[in-house]
RNA sequence: CCGCCCUUAGCUCAGACUGGUAGAGCAGUCGACUGUAGAUCGACUUGUCCCCCGUUCAAAUCGGGGAGGGCGGACCA
C-alpha cells in the first residue's frame, strides 16, 4: 500500500485531497493529531481515531494525542485533578492498545493552553466568531442541551490548539469537521497556516444499524467489557445479510471489520462447523463483505468471528485497566 | 431589574382547572419465529410526580417558600 493510500484509508473524508497528497510525498517529520476528552475508558470510537494513528505513523508521521484535560473541564466534566486521572488512564489505555509510547507525543492541554499568547489568540477568535457559529462547531454539545459560554470557548481552542501543537493534520471523526472548517477558516486570520484535516467515519449504532444519528446514546464495546460482554453486544448487533441495507442503515458488523479488525489483523479466520462448510479465511474487508452478501458467509458466523478479534484487540487495554483499578 | 412558561417512567409528554398515592407513545426486558440481529407476533417491567413547609381524612393536583431550566421586556450606558 503505498503512502497516500495508507494516511487515506478508512478515511471518510479528507480536506484537501491535494493537501493531504502534498503530505503522503514527504510525510518524514509531519505532526498529525487526535484530540480527546479525557475519559476513564477507550471505546471504540477512541479505537476507530487510534487506528488511524497509527496509520499516519507507520507512514511516517509523528503523532500527537491532545489528553485535551482543559476542554474537558470547560464541559463540566468534573475538577481538573478527577480530569488528570482519566487521563492518565486514558493514556495508559492507548499504549495498551498499540500507540507506540516512544513515537507517540501526549500532551496535556493545559501544559500550553493557559500560556499568555494562547490566552490572547483565543480572545481575538472569540472576537471574530460568532456565537451561532461557536456553537454550531462545538460537537461535544449534546442536541437539546443549551450551551454555556464555556461551550462556545471550546471549539475555538480546539481551532487554536492545531497551530499551537505546530501540526500539519488535524485527525477525527466526521463530527468533528465543522469544528475544522472552522480553524480553517479563522486561523489565516489570525496569520497561521490552515490545517488539512481527515475524518474517520461515525459507525453505525450496534444495535439500530443507524448511522450518523445521534451516537452517544447506543451499545458501544469498551475496554472495561469482559469477553462475555463482546460477545454478547456483538451477537445482539444488527446485521442482515447484505453490506447495503434498506433505508439509511448500516451493517455495524461489517462496519467494524473494516475499521476495526481488518486494519489490525493480516488475515481473519472464521472458525465454522463442518456441517456449515468449515473454516474461512480472508485476507481482506473486501472478500469478507462479498461472502456475507453472497450468503457465502453467515452473519451469526461473521459475528461470531468479529466478537472473537475485538475481544483480542481490547484485551491488553483491558489487562491495564485491571492493574491499574487495582 | 421586571414579566411569562416549564420540571411526572430511560426519552417525549398526558393527567392539575373539578384533590381519592399515575398513564400513553417510544425505549427496555423476556419468549415465539428465523442457524445472527432486525421486522412481526405474544407477555412483562419501570416512578423521590424537582425540593421544603402548609391546608386536608386524603395532595402530582390547592396555598406559601425555594431550586433548576427555557423565553421575553427593560437598559443603549
Amino acid at each position: 500500500m503505498d503512502t497516500y493510500d495508507l494516511i487515506t484509508r478508512n478515511a471518510e473524508e479528507v480536506v484537501t485531497d491535494e493537501e493531504v497528497r502534498d503530505l503522503a510525498a514527504d510525510p518524514e517529520g509531519k505532526r498529525a493529531y487526535v484530540g480527546y476528552e479525557p475519559s476513564g475508558v477507550l471505546h471504540l470510537g477512541h479505537l476507530l481515531t487510534a487506528n488511524k494513528l497509527i496509520d499516519l505513523q507507520e507512514a511516517g508521521m509523528e503523532v500527537v494525542v491532545l489528553l485535551a484535560d482543559v476542554h474537558a473541564y470547560l464541559n463540566g466534566k468534573g475538577t481538573f485533578e478527577e480530569i488528570r486521572e482519566t487521563a492518565e488512564q486514558m493514556k495508559a489505555q492507548f499504549i495498551a492498545y498499540g500507540l507506540d509510547e516512544e513515537s507517540t507525543e501526549f500532551v496535556y492541554g493545559s501544559e500550553f493552553q493557559l500560556d499568555d499568547d494562547y490566552t490572547l489568540d483565543l480572545h481575538e477568535l472569540e472576537l471574530s466568531t460568532t456565537m451561532n457559529r461557536a456553537q454550531r462547531a462545538m460537537a461535544e454539545l449534546q442536541s437539546g442541551e443549551t450551551a454555556k459560554v464555556s461551550h462556545l470557548v471550546y471549539p475555538l481552542m480546539q481551532a487554536l490548539d492545531i497551530e499551537y501543537l505546530d501540526l500539519d493534520l488535524a485527525v477525527g471523526g466526521l463530527d468533528q469537521r465543522k469544528v475544522h472548517m472552522l480553524a480553517r477558516e479563522e486561523l489565516p486570520e489570525l496569520g497561521y497556516d490552515s490545517p488539512p484535516c481527515l475524518h474517520t467515519p461515525i459507525v453505525a449504532d450496534l444495535t439500530s444499524g443507524e448511522g450518523k444519528m445521534s451516537s452517544s446514546e447506543g451499545v458501544t464495546i469498551s475496554m472495561e467489557d469482559a469477553t462475555e460482554d463482546v460477545e454478547e453486544k456483538v451477537n445482539s448487533a444488527f446485521c442482515p445479510p447484505t453490506r447495503d441495507p434498506e433505508g439509511d442503515l448500516e451493517n455495524p458488523v461489517l462496519e467494524l471489520f473494516e475499521y476495526h479488525v481488518f486494519p489490525r489483523f493480516e488475515e481473519i479466520v472464521v472458525e465454522r462447523p463442518e456441517k456449515y462448510g468449515g473454516d474461512l479465511t480472508y485476507e481482506s474487508y473486501e472478500s469478507l463483505a462479498e461472502d456475507l452478501e453472497s450468503g457465502e458467509l453467515h452473519p451469526a458466523d461473521a459475528k461470531s468471528t468479529l466478537a472473537t478479534y475485538l475481544d483480542e484487540l481490547i484485551e491488553p487495554g483491558r489487562e491495564k485497566l485491571r492493574e491499574i483499578r487495582d
